[in-house]
DNA sequence: AGCGTTTGGGAAAGCGCTATCTCACTACGG
DNA sequence: CCGTAGTGAGATAGCGCTTTCCCAAACGCT
């Protein structure tokens, strides 16, 4: 006793053992009465077990049942960074429906570290999820590709299952992101709205979804008669876009009429550098962005930008892991051009 | 042998026991060797194991590990929405600091229900999670605390820890938000701007966070001659702040000088709204917001606000939570007061 | 009455690990 | 040359559950 707290003494906390004895009934009673097993138990049997389990404040322990039952209740949900509005949302969605499943949901950040990602799905494959979900986003050609193809390959042939979030990549299930049509879309709105010359802030030249986004976005505005004149190519962030954005004033705009950034946050910080360095956003030079954050409607001027329904991503993403995909689910998601003040009608 | 598939029979995954068997040593040789055990094992079995390991692409059970050593490398971590960037960089830093600690995020979404949160909260508790962190938002007087608090304790003395993000509340460990500080010094600077006429929008009474925050900005308005006039309570979201603002200005603005909402999402819907009635933020009306989200600097006009480090929030309750906190981590968290242009001195 | 069938509780064998205990073996001092 | 520590590998007893398997009791038939 030379533990002197007053009632913190660490108790155990209660099996299912004491749950049994507490009522009087066997082991496998008590587990029958309080798991929803396919065999039936006695009423009076079943409340006696429960009042017990209640009284002894037992909660399962899930690390037991799953190892007893070879199966867990867990997603495993892989982003490259929690705080960018992009993934909180996709991951928003991802908790909604993993919760209506019952199912728990544990979360890890890559940090748009490839090699991070491979040690995490290594890490979380320890828990042995029944579903791991990969929204990072993802690099052409990289060079962990292959380790992190077969690591996921063993995680299936061990009965878990995976799903993407991204254009076509590996040979897994994905939530696809229609990227190159979506911006494609809008490069034809906003030539169709007058504009001609264009430049283009996004991410290194390998990220999948900046470079498909580019792609379609050339193809867009030059169906059109548009053209892309410059390419700037700093982070994927924030920080980025206004970098990007600040390099392409300094260096001259040269009649650059429209600035796209290739997702929403960079606009964002596009729009900022675009005040910073004294010019009016949307008359001085009209920005565009990527993915519709809740954040594009709230900047002054509105942000122009192309709709993804990120949350229903996140969901999809879950229902097209456990395998409960309805037709819908199969095709591309829908992406819808949006356009706001940012790129006024141009005279 | 019904499953045509080619290589995607589900076998099951290597454990110990055959890891053991392929390195020809005992089940506890290689269990020692894969862990950091206390015991030595000879370096050329050690090696032999971990070849075997390799080759089986072995990935211990956690939950047996769980299970057997009677603790986990779980962190669980309740939020009210992961959406909200409030939460997001909370949870950001939380799952840093985690990953520094090699422990695993298990997460959960109250929505801002305290039944779910009371729900969430025994089903987390299944996980035996070595801390539980609870970041949802609070409601004062909620009849479901006692039992809240019932189960924590319960946690608590079967070893877990548990930390919450808030103000002071139920009888836990928390990193405490000075928001009664901080929007008392955001008061007085505003007076010092010369703003004396004020309306507030805010959440539903009983949110503790809201009412702080309000209290404090009585306070530091009141001190330098300033006055609330009005008060509105919608939701405690971005449309909350739209609305709040919008019904402020239908019901005329009457010389109310500056619009202060009780989070950095509601002053940008607010900032929205002032815009979408034709008046123009930091002109016609000053708004000013708390939290300081990353998007405050980003809408125009950027938006005054009370800046607290919020990632550094989310690493500091999961140091508190595992007791490793250092002096300095049992301070409130440090506010500050940041002026932008959504607040201009009034002449 | 006699005999299959259900029905449903309890004993016990695992699930994949860890950690304690056992014990053969080596090294060394007397 | 024996006795005593030390060393370190292997056997094994759990950890808290689920799920066979076994079996007594109750039931329905002929």
């Amino acid at each position: 006793m030379t533990d002197d707290a007053v009632d913190t003494r660490r108790t155990a906390p209660a099996t299912l053992h004491d749950v049994a004895r507490e009522a009087g009934v066997s082991l496998a009673t008590a587990s029958r009465s309080l798991n929803g097993s396919t065999r039936k138990v006695n009423e009076e049997y079943r409340q006696r077990v429960l009042a017990a389990a209640a009284k002894l404040n037992y909660s399962p322990n899930l690390s037991a049942q799953a190892v007893a039952r070879g199966s867990t209740t867990t997603v495993a949900l892989l982003v490259a960074d929690i705080a960018d509005p992009y993934f909180s949302q996709i991951a928003a969605g991802v908790v909604r429906e993993a919760d209506r499943e019952r199912l728990i949901v544990t979360m890890a950040a890559t940090d748009r570290d490839p090699e991070r990602e491979l040690d995490l799905v290594r890490t979380l494959r320890g828990q042995r999820p029944r579903v791991m979900i990969l929204a990072a986003s993802r690099r052409e050609g990289d060079p962990n590709d292959d380790a992190l193809a077969a690591e996921l390959r063993a995680y299936e042939s061990n009965g878990g299952r995976v799903a993407f979030v991204s254009s076509a990549d590996l040979p897994f299930r994905a939530v696809r992101l229609d990227n190159r049509a979506g911006a494609d879309a809008l490069g034809r709105e906003l030539v169709g709205l007058g504009y001609r010359r264009f430049a283009v802030v996004t991410g290194a030249e390998g990220i999948r979804t900046a470079d498909e986004r580019l792609a379609g976005f050339r193809a867009g505005v030059e169906s059109g008669g548009g053209a892309i004149e410059r390419i700037v190519r700093p982070d994927f962030t924030r920080d980025g876009g206004y970098e990007g954005m600040t390099r392409l004033i300094e260096d001259g705009l040269d009649g650059i009429e429209l600035v796209f950034a290739a997702n929403d946050v960079m606009a964002v910080g596009a729009l900022s550098a675009v005040r910073d360095a004294g010019l009016t956003p949307g008359t001085d030079v009209a920005v565009a962005g990527f993915d519709d954050i809740p954040t594009a409607r709230d900047v002054a001027p509105a942000l122009t930008t192309v709709r993804i329904p990120l949350e229903e991503v996140g969901r999809r993403a879950l229902r097209l892991a456990l395998g409960e995909a309805s037709a819908d689910d199969e095709h591309p998601v829908h992406t819808e051009v949006v356009l706001r003040e940012s790129t006024p009608r141009r005279g």
